[in-house]
DNA sequence: ACTCTCGCAGTTTTT
DNA sequence: CTGCGAGAGT
């Protein structure tokens, strides 16, 4: 047996070993799923299997970079070079471009980011004349892009007259026009979106059975990683693929689905069983990444959840500390806190900074965050956000090199035709488009024959057209024998953008051209490394794929020593010995717009469930009183889901203040109703006020509460309660009835804590067990 | 025809 | 607070 089979244990073994066939794997968080996909695929070629038809499918670049290395240490590297390893998006790409030919479109075809995409569709709201207050075009973007994911064409579009009719009362019913407008641009430029990687991929398995054929048969083993965040449109790609050799794995779990509002489809990885005939299905659950304490926390949070799969995550590691919880006054405050935090624990434990990360609901929050650790001066790296490649210096690069392989791309044209300016404005970029859609041509091509049609653009304003068009060309030619590197440095130099930025003399100008010189030194290693590799040369062509592509965690130098700054999206797969989650607030997260259905706030959940299940060793979770937003002070309240998680598991690092979501009313030393503990839900919000939540009436149910609700009615008698009684409550623990007074709804008890002192609480708010001991 | 300034609207998460 | 789009000035 190979030596690396030993390091799994029985349950990880079994997927590993079973070559042929169907079969899933439900892995729980820190289950060790990423080596059992490994590691099944050495195995798969320790028997005979040809890397060349394997396909693995996996959710960054850099997970399939670092399998890929990992495969290589066992196999060599010359083996592992031939494995089809990725993003579904990059591998699709890849395939595209190999059959552009067949769909009608260049091999050399742009692929156009969310940006872009948004872009031109803010262009067809303007040309068609429709309110852009009504049709607001990322509103418009995203129900094409959900569209696109479900694979309902625009001709599907219009033979779907539920479609239609959601979109009219939409008061959008001129929805399916702007989609005909947006694909038939994206084809005219010769671009693809996001969507299109997959939806095309569909269209190309569909339409050609030789094709799917071929790839039928050279994908004989297939394995998908965090299948649980799949859409429809790579379900199908999937399906297909594996229908005739029926070898498929998938890898995934349902408790860490996230992706649902780009698509991702939880029913997916619910079905697979039916999909497939003979479906293997195993269980990892044994996490080998954190504490019990923090397992068993997690596991009290996603149990709330309706929709899942059953599955115990258990782990045999120390107990370790429990989560702790902190309250400060405003967001200035958390940020000091989580920094000063860092720096003891630092200090105390001799910890370097890459041990920690800080994760937040939404890229906003990193502000604070960072101030707070840069007054500290401790190293820290933002992990996405507004990502390098998304900086408009970086785009206005970018765009003179897309428009060199792919000068039709008319987005890249519209940014640079007139950056730096070269008096060509928006009068004759308008007719330029108005022609362009008359010849049905592109407008390039319409640029390079100005002279033969008459615009009623004067002389000048041709001549600074052919200038451009001249330049372009130029760079067209140094693109046969010069690699990106090369290029690119010739086209800042040439096309004036540098100069432009000297020019401008201010700080932020002076960063951007560092910008751009990093940019540069970034694409001189790809260009080397990708020498190295015996089927690349580091075309510009090879780079611009790269980064249309590249997730931010891609780009991770080596091992530096910084505190990690992301998203709790951005930091699922990965793991920190210390994790402080920060705005635990209502309204930011769980997210605002998240709460007016039940998937989504379980989905909000399962977030939550990822975020503390990155913690190997502790975890904090902080929230503030008050927090700005936009510019404004906000009054925040702690998030619910910091009171899911059982008691057992928190410790409070402040004392505790109540929420909305505990409908219990505190009362100060002089026995006074606190008024602001009663306020209600922000009208703001626009969401009615809602009646207990789901986990809150699990509660209540196992506690078997003496009063079920908040009616007017509270009976003492039948509550069983009297001076003297010993009771325990969800929030403060056990304690002991001091005192009853009043009558009715207005009953109240003053009651002993042996933790949280002297609380007096209306008993028809409180909900109170009476320990019969 | 280009450039600057003002006003407004927007914040969820990403390949 | 920021970034974008529209309007007026040169």
């Amino acid at each position: 047996m190979q030596a690396y089979l030993k390091q799994l244990n029985e349950a990880q073994l079994a997927p590993v070993l079973q070559k042929e066939g169907a079969m899933i794997v439900i892995a729980g968080a820190g289950s060790g799923k990423t080596r059992v996909l490994t590691y099944r695929i050495a195995y798969l070629m320790s028997q005979g299997v040809d890397p060349f038809n394997i396909l693995a499918l996996t959710f960054t670049n850099k997970a399939a970079r670092e399998m890929k290395k990992r495969i290589s240490q066992i196999v060599g590297s010359s083996e592992a070079k031939n494995l089809w390893m990725g993003t579904f998006h990059s591998i699709f790409a890849k395939i595209l471009r190999f059959e552009a030919d067949k769909l009608g479109y260049p091999s050399n075809f742009t692929i156009y980011d969310t940006q872009d995409s948004q872009s031109v569709i803010r262009s067809i709201i303007k040309e068609m004349q429709l309110d852009k207050d009504i049709y607001k075009y990322k509103q418009v973007y995203s129900r094409i892009s959900s569209y696109k994911n479900s694979l309902i064409t625009v001709k599907a579009y219009f033979n779907n007259p539920e479609l239609q009719e959601a979109d009219a009362m939409a008061k959008m019913p001129r929805l399916g026009d702007i989609y005909q407008a947006y694909v038939d641009k994206c084809f005219k430029a010769g671009a693809m979106d996001f969507d299109d990687l997959l939806l095309k991929t569909n269209e190309l398995l569909n339409r050609f059975p030789d094709v799917l054929a071929k790839y039928q048969n050279r994908f004989r083993y297939i394995l998908v990683d965090e299948y649980q965040d799949t859409n429809h449109s790579q379900y199908l790609i999937v399906k297909a693929l594996s229908d005739r050799f029926q070898n498929i794995c998938v890898v995934g779990d349902d408790a860490q689905s996230i992706y649902a509002f780009r698509g991702a489809n939880i029913n997916n990885i619910l079905n697979f069983q039916k999909d497939y005939d003979d479906v293997r299905v195993y269980r990892l659950e044994q996490n080998y990444r954190s504490t019990k304490n923090i397992v068993n926390a997690a596991n009290s949070i996603i149990e709330k959840n309706k929709q899942r799969l059953e599955k115990v995550v258990w782990t045999a590691n120390d107990e370790g500390n429990k989560i702790l919880v902190n309250r400060t006054m405003t967001d200035g405050d958390e940020g000091r806190f989580v920094a000063s935090s860092i720096f003891e624990n630092a200090m105390s434990h001799q910890l370097k900074y890459d041990s920690f990360a800080v994760l937040y609901r939404t890229n906003a929050q990193s502000r604070a965050i960072e101030d707070a650790l840069r007054k500290k001066d401790i190293p820290y790296r933002i992990y996405g956000g507004l990502s390098f490649y998304q900086r408009k210096e970086i785009k206005d690069v970018l765009a003179y090199l897309r428009l060199i392989l792919n000068p039709k791309d008319e987005e890249a044209l519209k940014r640079v035709i007139n950056y730096p300016a070269r008096g060509i404005g928006q009068t004759t970029i308008d007719r330029l488009i108005v022609a362009a859609n008359h010849y049905d041509r592109s407008m390039f091509e319409v640029m390079k024959h100005i002279d033969k049609i008459d615009l009623k653009i004067n002389k000048g304003t041709q001549g600074k057209l052919q200038n451009f068009v001249t330049m372009i060309e130029s760079f067209q030619v140094l693109n046969q024998g010069y690699d990106a590197f090369q290029i690119a440095e010739h086209v800042t130099k040439k096309t004036g953008l540098v100069q432009e930025l000297k020019k401008d003399g201010t700080p932020e100008g002076i960063a951007r051209i560092e910008n751009i010189e990093e940019l540069l030194n970034g694409m001189r290693d790809f260009v080397e490394e990708q020498k190295e590799l015996a089927d690349t040369t580091g075309s510009l062509a090879e780079f611009l794929e790269d980064v249309a592509l590249a997730t931010d965690l891609d780009n991770e130098k080596g091992d530096d020593n910084r505190v990690a700054l992301m998203t709790v999206h951005l930091a699922k797969g990965l793991e920190f010995p210390y994790v402080y989650i920060v705005g635990m607030e209502e309204d930011l997260f769980p997210s605002a717009m998240s709460m007016n259905t039940r998937s989504e706030l379980e989905e909000e959940r399962r977030l939550f469930y990822v975020a503390l299940t990155r913690a190997e060793k502790q975890a904090y979770l902080t929230y503030t009183q008050s927090r700005y937003r936009w510019g404004k002070l906000i009054d925040a309240e702690p998030s619910r889901f910091i009171e899911e998680i059982e008691d057992q598991f928190l410790d409070y690092l402040t004392p505790i203040t109540e929420n909305r979501y505990k409908p219990l009313i505190d009362t100060d030393i002089f026995g006074e109703v606190d008024k602001s503990k009663l306020r209600m839900r922000k009208p703001s919000s626009g969401v009615p006020p809602k009646g207990p939540t789901e986990s809150q009436l699990r509660k209540l149910r196992r506690l078997k509460p003496v009063s079920s609700d908040t009616d007017k009615n509270f009976d003492l008698e039948k509550a069983n309660l009297s001076e003297g009684t010993m009771v325990e409550h969800v929030r403060f623990g056990q304690g002991k009835i001091l005192k009853i007074e009043g009558v009715g709804a207005d009953t109240k008890a003053e009651i002993l804590f042996e933790n949280g002192g002297l609380k007096k609480l209306l008993l028809r708010f409180a909900k109170l067990k009476v320990l019969d001991s």
